[in-house]
DNA sequence: TCTGGGGTCCTAGGACCC
DNA sequence: TCTGGGGTCCTAGGACCC
């Protein structure tokens, strides 16, 4: 798609292009977006808290505001911590049960709950100008996108571009956001968090080496307080270290990181900005205010967790062939347990069901924090067809166009309402994987329905579910 | 700093297949 | 019966990111 005079015979290489890369990323996103709800805030320090009910001390700082910030108070900090550097302001009140008469306002900041609903509506806004804004927009989080700004834009005016969608997310939106434009992803990342808050950086093709250089090791993408470390035991404290350094100590060190890494601190990143694609996971978790050992309330976690990521992912709607655990025991020690159906499936039951199971282990444990998670992800395509493949692949022996994604979902897929005599394939497939599970233990495996015996858990009911997605047992009835 | 919640990717060993 | 080598899938854990 290039559209410059080409040499007659010249190859073009897409990837040779010099690309120009815009990382935008909102300031204190949360914070500010309080601060968009209530203006009184303003000026004030901010602190959201993720778990945190007003007038408890648990859960964790999502985010700090830079007056917060100023007080010690850092994000992922727990919420006992940054209320002892900076107390709420609601304990000015007499009435208060942790009021302090000694306190004055100025030693005091706002917190608040995290409300993503709120924030997804702020977030909205500000996305669908970078879209106007870009031909290609890559949303990494809520508050952060890539966008290539290559055909909008030069480098000779980048900063006036940059400029422009800052004043505009601001006029409109009345957020701030830090700008760093770049010709790699990986620096344009680093220049947007360089010059923070209302930060604008552009590192034109060629200076991208000598801007990275100086930088901590810990500044680049992917390195965290491990690698970090590990980094500087090797020597390296900077990203010129590492740009300089001999790449394969890095490479057996790091395996396939190492050589990113190498990469990466010299400039080197030819990823191109791309739309993000179907999520690959969902999970719910939730921690308790401490250990708990009795397996009831876990149990009624685990339930609640199973249900709600049952339910966001049929509101995706996404089918999943994987469900997981997860069990944090003291003093913090993630446990995770995970198990694959034969096929993809929607069936909230079957989620309740697994999760149970797995979490059997750590159900006499002490345990302060427990998951659910989904994975295996299968999203339907647009048109329906995945349905209309398995409908023409069932009645017949072989289907010559079916070698697209139809074809794999038709086989195995066990979650469609027919079981086909003509299915054999996948029907051996699960007939096979279905022994699996039962060679690890029990003999309870919920998800190994056998037709020549009996259902032995007690937590499984006798009786097929009658949904088609539940429909995999409608294999050991044949 | 004794720890919130939702994700992604990588690694490594074992099972199983050809 | 012992022995190759390569590939894929599954599971558990770890590091990292926001």
């Amino acid at each position: 798609m290039s559209d410059g005079p080409v040499l007659p015979g010249v190859e073009t290489d897409d990837d040779e292009e010099e690309r120009i890369v815009c990382h935008v990323d909102a300031d204190c996103f949360y914070a500010a977006c309080e601060r968009l709800r209530e203006p009184e805030l303003r000026g004030d320090p901010v602190v959201v808290g993720m778990g945190y009910e007003p007038g408890e001390t648990v859960g964790a700082v999502a985010t700090a505001s830079y007056e917060a910030r100023e007080f010690g108070v850092e994000s992922a900090q727990a919420i006992s911590t940054a209320l002892e550097r900076l107390p709420r302001r609601a304990a000015l009140d007499p009435g208060a049960a942790d009021h302090d008469p000694d306190l004055t306002p100025e030693e005091t900041g706002h917190y608040r709950s995290v409300d993503m609903d709120y924030y997804e509506s702020i977030a909205e806004e500000v996305q669908s100008i970078l879209h106007d804004c870009a031909d290609v927009v890559r949303e990494v989080s809520i508050d952060e996108a890539y966008l290539d700004v290559t055909e909008r834009t030069a480098w000779e005016v980048a900063d006036g571009f940059a400029r422009h969608v800052k004043d505009r997310i601001r006029r409109e939106v009345g957020v701030v956001v830090s700008v760093g434009v770049a010709p790699t992803m990986s620096a344009a990342k680093i220049a947007s968090d360089f010059d923070k808050p209302d930060g604008l950086t552009v590192v034109r093709p060629g200076e991208v080496r000598a801007f990275l250089a100086p930088l901590e090791v810990e500044l680049l993408h992917g390195v965290g307080p491990v690698t970090a470390r590990e980094l500087r035991e090797l020597g390296l404290e900077t990203a010129g270290d590492v740009a300089a350094a001999d790449p394969e100590p890095l490479a057996s060190r790091f395996g396939e990181r190492g050589r990113e890494l190498y990469d990466r601190a010299r400039g080197d990143d030819d990823r191109r900005v791309e739309p993000k694609g179907d999520p690959k996971s969902f999970s719910r978790e939730s921690a308790f205010a401490e250990p708990v050992s009795d397996p009831d309330p876990k149990y009624e976690q685990i339930e609640t967790l199973a249900a709600a990521v049952a339910d966001r992912a049929r509101r995706e709607g996404a089918l999943y062939r994987t469900v997981g655990v997860k069990a944090v025991t003291p003093p913090y020690d993630v446990n995770t347990r995970e198990r694959s159906l034969p096929g993809p499936v929607d069936d909230p039951e079957l989620v309740d069901r697994i999760a149970r199971d797995l979490f059997g282990e750590f159900a006499d444990e002490a345990v302060r924090k427990v998951g659910v998670r989904v994975a295996n992800l299968e999203f339907a395509s647009a048109d329906q067809a995945s349905l209309d493949g398995w409908e023409r692949s069932s009645t017949a022996t072989h289907s010559s166009d079916g070698d697209e994604t139809t074809a794999g979902d038709a086989e195995t897929s066990p979650t469609l309402e027919s079981a086909d005599p003509d299915g054999q394939a996948s029907l051996e497939d699960w007939k096979r994987r279905r022994d699996e599970p039962r060679t690890d233990g029990e003999g309870t495996d919920a998800t190994a329905p056998d037709s020549d015996a009996e259902p032995t858990d007690p937590t499984e009911p006798a009786e097929p579910p009658t949904d088609g997605q539940s429909s995999l047992f409608d294999f050991s009835d044949e």
